[in-house]
DNA sequence: GCAAGGTC
């Protein structure tokens, strides 16, 4: 499998680089572990150091050199004359040439690649396991094969970095997937087009043209345009839209309360609201003329109050924002602060469930110590305490990282901001809940009737608080109501009605607008909060103090100008789309790729159509013989050649098979006098002669080889010679002489060729001329020498076309096993072998002799 | 002066 290397026990150089310098320390660390640990030196680049160790990866001995890349490598723009704004026309941008290069505060570490790459065999990427991984394995792959052609290049695919999935993941490397990669490039080239293309042409259209007066007079205002920033901004215009236009209702409600000994009981009337002034009052008139209600129901019942999911990102930002009401990009940059330091890990993951090998309790452990909730922490460890539960599965992972989880125990760092304390905080406290039990409430809900109208009230005592004790940012309200008993009667304290009006909704708060993005795929995680702030950048959107969002008089007017336009642009289906689509032609490519690994595999079935209207060729170069090489239907079918089909075949699939020994056949002008206008077919034509030849050693001694014939049913030698040869055709039933079995995968029937070789001219198969039918492992030449050629023409050991056949894809992988060929011996001794034309697998035939065989 | 996506 794996090549390059110089073989032996010398080890060979490997060049192993990561997403990210940390990825590149934990893998190292890890894969060095058991050879005592790894050397450390700088790289060009001052972030991503280089780290060597020893290792042996499927029993080749290596030297590791382990770096990394930040992010991606590469940016993608425009070419140098396309680049200033006034160069060309923007819509000339969706021609306009673009480039990938490296920018210039990533050229240290192009350097480093480069350098170490020059003197490797090997060349492993490391990056994550998603599209955006594979595009950077590519932009770290181009930068390597500039100086170092000869590398063989593998893909380490990983989820986690834990041992068990490192060291396995080295072992089994694979090759990095070039159409992923071109899907995130084909995203970049539409982002970039149309980004660039929409923001230079609003600005330019607009910026002199009107008063902006907002802006600060030496500020350069840019309308920019984006397919993730419009669509944000479209979320808070359209919420905003809802409230403009909401139209306040008048509605009327009954309210009822009960006060007693032991408390106070408010019920909610069961119509809710209604919005007739006059049916209100008609009821509630029934009310208080028979006030007197009755207890119809009393339900008591346990509730239960689970803790969250394992946090992700987007949870993160949401529940900061709720929480503490820090902006998602404050969230992201102070969670970035406090991974980078060691206290927590990742803060970029969708991941919401953890591995099953993560040492949750050890995590725990680290927390005992700390004043605030370190006594939760070590009650949690308590086996008596009953408090531990393992964490829910949120749905979601990454395969790249764990859900964000405190890394490291602090009781506050001296340069720790409020925000940084609040998130480490709450990022121990979401993760103690994570693994607590839930909260146990009780649950008392009463209906009552009062003059044929139910009211209901409830009420809630929480029996133990569980993850609430610790996860204080959540309440569950516990209003008690006094006991009541079916049948019970009373006189409530008030019964009123009350008026009402509807309310618009609120508008959208940063979680809101998170879970906006989230839900419609607008950004990415670790991108979302990027395009927020860009709104507010842009003076397209305004955020107040309640973390509310409201567009501008600017971000309403662009989004009325396209809509007036009937453009959608903002809209979230184009974004979704796009990534769907980019997906979508990856997929398909792949689909493609591996339908032509397997029509190559049956290339058989091409050759049994072009068979059945032309004549094979002498001409036996490098690329015939490489097609061939597998398939015997192509060298022993010599004999199958003509028929004579309607006029307007193929769409008329009337033919008529001419003998099998015909070697050549010439249809001629004259019209048969016996025939003239024969029916041969709904397509009426005329029946021409025809000059045949046929092979002289396949034929009875007293017939011609020269024959002048008519296949339109008068010609008497036609169908002798037919009835002793066989026609070739497969199918053509009458024909005497020829065997067919079934694959028993595919139900395609297989003619065995030697039936219609001179040597088998005139023979009966019978299904018991086949009883000793034996298996073995030959392969293709033997079909092929018992077709046509004689045996043993081109043998080649069963050894070497195993090997041949492996290097194939498809439906045969992992049938290695299984006898290769079949040959069966027929009563008088000469064997004769198949392989099924359609799936061209020979095992097929296992089983039929027994049950598919027919001889005709 | 433009996008969105990585990450430091």
């Amino acid at each position: 499998m794996f090549s390059g290397g110089s073989g032996g026990g010398r080890p060979i150089r490997v060049l192993n680089v990561a997403e990210k310098p940390s990825v590149a320390k934990s893998v190292a660390e890890i894969l060095s572990r058991r050879g005592g640990g790894f050397r450390s030196r700088e790289g060009r680049s001052r972030y991503n150091r280089v780290f060597e160790f020893d290792y042996t990866i499927r029993g080749q001995a290596c030297h590791m050199l382990m770096t990394s890349v930040t992010g991606h490598l590469m940016e993608l723009d425009f070419d140098e004359r396309y680049r200033r704004w006034h160069s060309c026309d923007p819509a000339d941008l969706y021609n306009a040439p673009v480039r990938k290069y490296v920018p210039q505060d990533k050229l240290d570490i192009k350097r480093t690649l480069e350098e170490e790459s020059r003197s490797c065999h090997w060349l492993i990427l490391w990056l994550d396991c998603d599209t955006e991984g594979e595009n950077i394995a590519f932009e770290v792959l181009d930068v390597c094969a500039a100086v170092n052609n000869h590398l063989d290049v593998w893909r380490a695919r990983f989820s986690a970095l834990i041992d068990r999935e490192i060291h396995q993941s080295v072992q089994n490397l694979v090759r990095p997937n070039k159409l992923l990669a071109d899907a995130v490039d084909a995203r970049q080239e539409i982002d970039l087009r149309i980004g660039a293309s929409f923001t230079r042409f609003q600005t330019m259209l607009l910026k002199d043209a009107f008063v902006l007066d907002f802006l600060d007079e030496d500020r350069n205002l840019v309308l920019s345009y984006g397919p993730c920033q419009f669509p944000t901004l479209g979320f808070i215009v359209e919420r905003y839209w809802e409230i403009q236009s909401h139209e306040p209702e008048e509605f009327w409600t009954i309210n009822c309360s009960h006060m007693s000994d032991n408390g106070t009981a408010a019920f909610n009337w069961m119509r809710g609201r209604l919005f007739d002034y006059t049916c209100s009052v008609i009821i509630y008139e029934m009310c208080v003329e028979q006030p007197i209600a009755t207890v119809k129901n009393v339900k008591q019942q346990q509730k239960l109050k689970y803790p969250p999911f394992p946090l992700s990102t987007v949870e993160l930002q949401k529940r900061a924002s709720r929480y503490f009401r820090i902006s998602s990009e404050r969230t992201m940059k102070v969670a970035e602060e406090l991974y980078q330091a060691g206290f927590i890990s990742y803060p970029r993951t969708e991941t919401d469930s953890f591995s099953v090998n993560t040492d949750l309790h050890a995590i725990v452990q680290e927390q005992v110590a700390h004043r605030e909730w370190g006594a939760y922490a070590q009650r949690l460890l308590d086996p008596e305490a009953r408090l531990w539960r393992n964490p829910q599965n949120g749905g979601h992972d990454d395969k790249a990282h764990p859900p964000i989880h405190p890394t490291k125990f602090s009781s506050g760092e001296s340069n720790w901001s409020e925000d940084h304390k609040r998130l480490y905080g709450f990022v121990v406290r979401h993760f103690l809940a994570c693994v607590s039990q839930p909260a146990v409430g009780a649950e008392t809900s009463v209906e009552i009737d009062i003059a044929g109208e139910q009211f209901s009230a409830s009420g809630r005592a929480i029996i133990s608080k569980n993850y609430l004790e610790v996860y204080h940012f959540e309440t569950w309200g516990g209003s008690i109501i006094p006991t009541y008993d079916i049948g019970q009667q009373f006189l409530p304290t008030t019964l009123t009605l009350d008026s009402g009006v509807t309310r618009p909704p609120p508008l959208l708060s940063e979680s809101d607008l998170l879970s906006c993005m989230d839900k419609e795929g607008i950004g990415t995680d670790a991108t979302m909060h990027d395009h927020i702030k860009k709104l507010l950048d842009r003076c397209y959107a305004t955020k107040d103090a309640n973390t509310r969002f409201s567009p501008t008089n600017l971000g309403e007017a662009l989004v009325i100008g396209y809509d007036g336009m009937g453009y959608e642009l903002w809209k979230p289906y184009l974004r979704s789309k796009m990534e769907s689509d980019t997906k979508e032609v990856c997929r398909l490519l792949q689909q493609m790729k591996a339908c032509f690994l397997d029509a190559r595999q049956n290339k058989g079935k091409l050759f049994q159509a072009m068979e059945i209207f032309f004549e094979r060729s002498n001409r036996a170069g490098d690329t015939q013989q490489s097609l061939t090489e597998n398939v015997c239907p192509a060298k022993c079918a010599k004999r199958w050649q003509f028929m004579v089909g309607c006029i307007r075949f193929p769409q008329c699939r009337n033919v008529v098979w001419l003998p099998g020994a015909t070697s050549e056949a010439t249809v001629t002008s004259n019209i048969c006098n016996t025939c003239g206008q024969y029916l041969l077919c709904l397509h009426v034509g005329p029946v021409f002669m025809i000059q045949f030849k046929f092979r002289r050693l396949e034929i009875p001694a007293n017939y011609e080889v020269n024959h002048l014939g008519c296949i339109g049913g008068c010609d008497s030698v036609l169908r002798d010679l037919i009835e002793i040869c066989g026609t070739g055709s497969r199918n053509l039933s009458s024909a005497t002489g020829r065997l067919s079995i079934a694959c028993d995968n595919c139900g395609a029937t297989c003619a065995l060729r030697t039936a219609n070789t001179a040597n088998n001219r005139g023979r009966k198969f019978t299904p018991a001329s086949l009883k000793n039918a034996i298996f073995s492992s030959t392969w293709e030449d033997e079909l092929e020498s018992a077709g046509t050629e004689g045996r043993g023409a081109s043998h080649r050991s069963s050894r070497s076309s195993s090997a041949n056949r492996r290097g194939g894809q498809g439906r045969r992988q992992g049938r290695e096993a299984v006898n290769a060929d079949v040959t069966f011996v027929t009563a008088t001794g000469d064997p004769v072998s198949g392989r099924c034309y359609v799936c061209g697998d020979p095992s097929h035939f296992a089983n039929a002799a027994q049950t598919d065989l027919r001889s005709k």
